[in-house]
Formats: structure tokens, C-alpha cells, sequence
DNA sequence: ACATACGGGACCTCCCGTTGCT
DNA sequence: AGCAACGGGAGGTCCCGTATGT
């Protein structure tokens, strides 16, 4: 009766599906890196491993969510807090060893045909980062509409980024990617001199 | 005795890999699909699924890289040839009915951190792109510098992008990106008049 | 709290041992299909699955017993009660749609070497069937050896006809068993004239 | 390269579906029992364990119908034949200790309303037998009516007798059948003075 | 009386790679 | 070139029994 079996379970197959992808994980390595038992693998989950990786999509969506929360809550203006976050990616990336990039774009096209279920919560995780990057642009002066493509555009680099970055192995790809999207952002902003 | 065997199977193996990922593709699956015999898989490929999986990014990498000469060729300038490259990617994207995004990316991803030749294989195909892209910028008169990271934008923009584009089964994605992509090359060349 | 709930569990098992099987019925089904709570499976049968096999295997046994009784007490004569006992058994089977034959056989088939216990409460189910029959045939004045022959006989033609039946999905093989068991009977008793 | 790796594991499922039934045995019983490899099961029965159970079904019919066929080809009549088809099963049934009666007898009830296939197959089996014995009744001068419920009777008569033997681990059950079947038979041949 | 969780293990399926024979 | 069989192992699912709190 380990405090939070369940949270463990879902906190290491969020890590595994990020790294190795959806298909290559297993339930084996699942409960082997949580250090859970497995007895209760399907008793905390009777959905099966689709159960699984939707709880997981849902704790990785959200913590990517709460990083741009903070960083737009303490930049000085909208292009900067991008710029953070996407630094804040490039920090994971290397605190991981170049191991955990994005935790939805691996699941995401490995399921987007296959398993409906999971690339749906795939697509709804990018689509909350763009509404929320959205509303923080439109708060700026900025027209919905463009708010609304810039935020698209914002999520494409930084997804684009990252996976070129992890497979580069170094963040480059994410510094120019920031720069490319805050200039982008700076220019659509009303003049605020 | 099949003539193209071989191909057959790299070309079933590159749809699939592209589709459902590396992980979730057995051989069976390749056979199947591309018609070709059960007992000479081995033979065409000692190297085992690693080997095809690399032939089939070898085989879509080039596909992508084609596609980019052609619209080099075929263009007035780098900023439009990049535009139409972004859009042969979403046409390509609705033929297959949001089956088929990026040959590359869903490998890369999986195979990045598990299966070191696959991944590198994979950072290869990206750095190749890039490296044409960056060429014809710098024909265009963009500094070298300056042409390397507008093309490492243009590639992580148009990954992105199709990440984003799959999910969502539309291509708006791939047209916002490639105006801010075009954008940012053609504030870069040098003034034409 | 529900009253008569493990009654409700031994019965929902009765009929899912008798129609798939004691090995393919798990605990989960037999609560499905009782809609009895899952929690107290185990606090009405300590003795787990094999105690409730031997109570479903009781239940059953005793319901063919009772069958064999109001035979005996509402027939003329003896053959035309053991007629009537294989007629119910046919019904019984019609009303089930072929899916409940005989409530021990299949459980006594799985379990005679496997499982000692229920093994052998089956075989003193048959055996407890076989001695009421022989004793209705002693008091029709059949000898003592004769009387248990032909009741042994009898309870074989009717397992042995119930499966055929099952089988078959018509309840003729019943019939003809019945045919076959009754004259033998009448063959046996003294004169009546 | 063993010779007969195939039918190495028929005749050991066959054996364990016989004795333990087809739910309570799982590939592994199978593959231990026979020395067989576990790695070929797929390759040999491709359509999965409902392959094996079919194949272990009629293997067993024929070697219960092979039993018949001799035992009418050596006696000097059909009742005589009978006799000794049922004395076969019983000396069958002491050589195995008990443990195998029928070969078709379990599966049949268990998959009679659960796997409709292997139901259909063991109703094959048992229909098989019938026609055999009535086709020598008929020979013997019995019409064909009656003739076919005499050889629906002997079968009835002879799987409830072998299920009644093995539960209570001594043959009389057959040898009461057997006398009760024999008679019949002999009371419907004309007369041969 | 009932529920939630723990545990290990077995279920059938199917994969990937190898080995000799056409 | 192609095939059929081998061979071990892991895939996800689910079971049965127990322990712990209501």
C-alpha cells in the first residue's frame, strides 16, 4: 500500500513513452522503473496500456502547460516568455541527456493512425499550449486572428526544435527557433514605446 | 525472382515505419503490405529491421530532399521555392489521408535515444535538408551564418508543423509556418531592386 | 448486505460452470453475471474457487435429484418416471437454448484427475442420483442387484444422451435414450397383471 | 528438424485436453508434455490454440472410430462388436489410470456453447461413430430407422457410461452399458436360426 | 459485508532471428 | 531467391488469492 502507486506507474510510463515511444515501451518496463508491483498494473488501469498512456499525455501536456504558465507570469512581455520557455525545453533536454524531449511527440505520431484514442489527447495537449500561448498574445494588443497563427507557429518550432535538437543532440535548434518566433511575436506587437 | 523485391520492401517498410513507427511494424507487417516473400527477408537485409529501418529512412530522406530540389528549380525565388515545399508537404500530407507525414520524424523520435545508428541516421536526413536549403540561400546572398540558421528554422518550422498537421487531419499548420518561415528568409536576402 | 448473496454467486456459478467449464469461468464472471459485490467473494468462500465449484456442484446435483423425485411421485409406474425425469432434462436443455445440460458433467469431466475434491463430489452426485433410482426400483419389485444395474444404466444413458443433445442442439438423442432405459425397466419388473 | 514436431503436439494436446479438458490446458502443458519447441506453436498452427483443439479432436474421433472399425471387422456379430468397443474403452481407461476417457467427451461440453467451431467438430465426432455402427446394424438386417437410434443409443450409452467410470475410477459402468446396449441390439436382428 | 489494493504468475499471441532444404 | 521450420522470449491481458481498511 505505497503511497501513490498509481502516480508512480503513470509518472515512469510518461518518462519511457517520451524516450522509447509508445510501442517500444512495455508494461514490464513500466513497473520496472517505477519500482511498482505488477499485480496492480491492471487494477489501477483496466483500460489497459491505452489507459496508461492517456494518463500519461495528460500529466506530460500538463507540465509542459505549467512551465509556460510560469514563464509568462514572470517575463517582462509575451516574446520574452517565450524565448524562456523555449530555453526551459533546452534545459530539460539536457538535464536528461538529451533523453526526454517532448512528452507528446513521439506518442503523437506513433498513434495518430493506429490508436484514435491517444492521438486525440495528443492533438488536445497542443491545442491547450496554443489557446493559452493565444490569450497571453491577444492580452498584448494583439489581433485574434494573428494571435491565434502565431501561437500555431510558436508550437510548431518549439515541437520542430525539439526533435531536431534531440536528435542533434545539442539546443541550437531551439535557440534559433526562439529567436525566429519571438521575432515574429515582437513584430505583431502594437508599439508599445 | 520478383524483380525489385528488395525495393518492394524498403518502400512498404518506409510507408509504414512513416505511419505507425519503428517499434510497431514487424516484418509480417512489411511482407504483407508490399507483397513480397516471407523467406528472403533475411537474405535482403542481414542487418535485421535495424538495417531496413535505415534503408527506409535512406529511401524517405531522398524523397523529401527531391522534393526540395524541384522546388528550387522551379521557383522564382528561395523564399516561394520554401513556400512550396511546405505546401507539397501538406498535399502529400491529404493524399494520404493524414497517414503520411514526415518519413523521418516518428523514427527519429523513437529511435533516438534506443537505437543510436537508426537515430543518427535520422539526424543525418534533417542535416541534409538543411544543408541544401542553406546553399541556396547562400546563392541568394545570405551570409553563411545567417543562411545555416534560417535553414535549421525552416526544417524544425516544417516539422513542427506536420507534427501539428497530422493531429489535427488539417494542413493550416503547414501554411502558417511557411508564411513565417518566408517571411524571415526574404527579410534576410539582400534588396533586389 | 444484500440478502441471499452468496446463494446469488453459488447459482450465477452453477450455470457458468455448467455451460463453459469450470477452468474457463473466472471469479470476475460469476460476479458479472450474479451482480454481487466483488468484495466479499472471498468472505463467503474462504476455501476460493474450489469451494465454490463444490457448492455450484451440490446445488446442481441436489436441482436433478428434486427433478427425479417429483418424476417418481407424480408417475404410475417407474419407467414412465424415468421417461419423464430424460423428458425434463430435454426441456430444461430447449429452455436453455442448449446452453445447460447436465450441471456436473462438465465440472466431473475437468476435474476427475485434476481436482480431487470436486471430483469426487460429482461422483457422489451420480451416485446419489443412482441409489434414489434404485430405490424407487426395488420397492417395484426388482431385485437389489438388478435394481442398481439398471440404475446405473439409466443415470449413463442420461448423461451420455444429454451431451449427445447438447451437441446436436435437438433433444432427440434424449429421446431415444429414454426409450432404450424404459424398456429395459419394464423388461425387469415382475408381472403387474 | 525433429520428425513429426506437429503431430508430436496433437498427440500431447489430445492427451491434456482429454484429461484436464481444453480451458485448464495452456500451450506450456502442451509443449512440456510433448518435448516440442515452444517458439514452432504459432508456426504450425497459425490459426492459434482453436487450431490445435480441432486438430487434437479429430485425431482422438478417429482413433475411437479406428477402435470400432476393429472391433467390427473381428467378432462374429455386431453385438459382439459392441461389446467389445465398450471393453476397449474400459481397458483404455484402467491403462491410463483413469485419467483418459473420452477425447472428445470434455472438450464438448466445454466448447459446445463457448467456441462454436470446436463444438461443431467434437458434434462430428460423436456423428461419425453413430454412422459407422449403423451402417453394420443395417448390414445385420436392421432397418434403417431403427438402426440409427440403436447407434445413437450405444454412443449416448457409451459416453455417459465412460464419464460415470472415470468419476467413480471402475469400469462396471461400461460393462452395464454394454449389456444393456448388446441386448437391444440383439432383440432388433431377425432372427437367425 | 464490502472495497481497494497488492502480488505473482500464467494466459495466448506474436515477434525477430537463425538454420537447413529447395 | 525463396521457403519452412526452429527457438527463445516478450507482448498485453487477466486471473486467483491475500492483505488491509473501512
Amino acid at each position: 500500500m505505497a503511497p501513490g502507486t498509481r502516480d508512480r506507474m503513470i509518472a515512469a510510463a510518461a518518462r519511457l513513452f517520451q524516450r522509447d515511444g509508445y510501442a517500444a515501451t512495455g508494461w514490464r518496463d513500466v513497473v520496472e522503473a517505477g519500482g511498482t508491483p505488477w499485480g496492480s498494473a491492471h487494477h489501477h488501469f483496466p483500460g489497459g496500456k491505452e489507459q496508461l498512456g492517456l494518463e500519461a499525455i495528460v500529466l506530460g501536456s500538463g507540465q509542459v502547460l505549467s512551465a509556460l504558465e510560469e514563464c509568462l507570469a514572470g517575463a517582462p512581455d509575451v516574446a520574452t516568455a517565450v524565448e524562456r520557455w523555449f530555453a526551459a525545453a533546452g534545459q530539460s533536454l539536457i538535464a536528461s541527456q538529451f533523453e526526454c524531449g517532448c512528452p507528446v511527440a513521439t506518442v503523437a505520431l506513433e498513434t495518430a493512425t493506429a490508436v484514435p484514442t491517444l492521438g486525440e489527447a495528443c492533438a488536445a495537449a497542443f491545442r491547450a499550449w496554443e489557446e493559452r500561448l493565444a490569450t497571453a498574445l491577444r492580452r498584448a494588443g494583439i489581433a485574434a486572428g494573428r494571435a491565434a497563427d502565431l501561437s500555431c507557429q510558436a508550437v510548431a518550432a518549439l515541437e520542430g526544435a525539439l526533435l531536431l535538437a534531440r536528435c542533434r543532440r545539442e539546443v541550437r535548434p531551439l535557440e534559433i527557433a526562439a529567436d525566429g518566433v519571438a521575432d515574429a511575436i515582437r513584430a505583431a506587437l502594437p508599439w508599445a514605446d
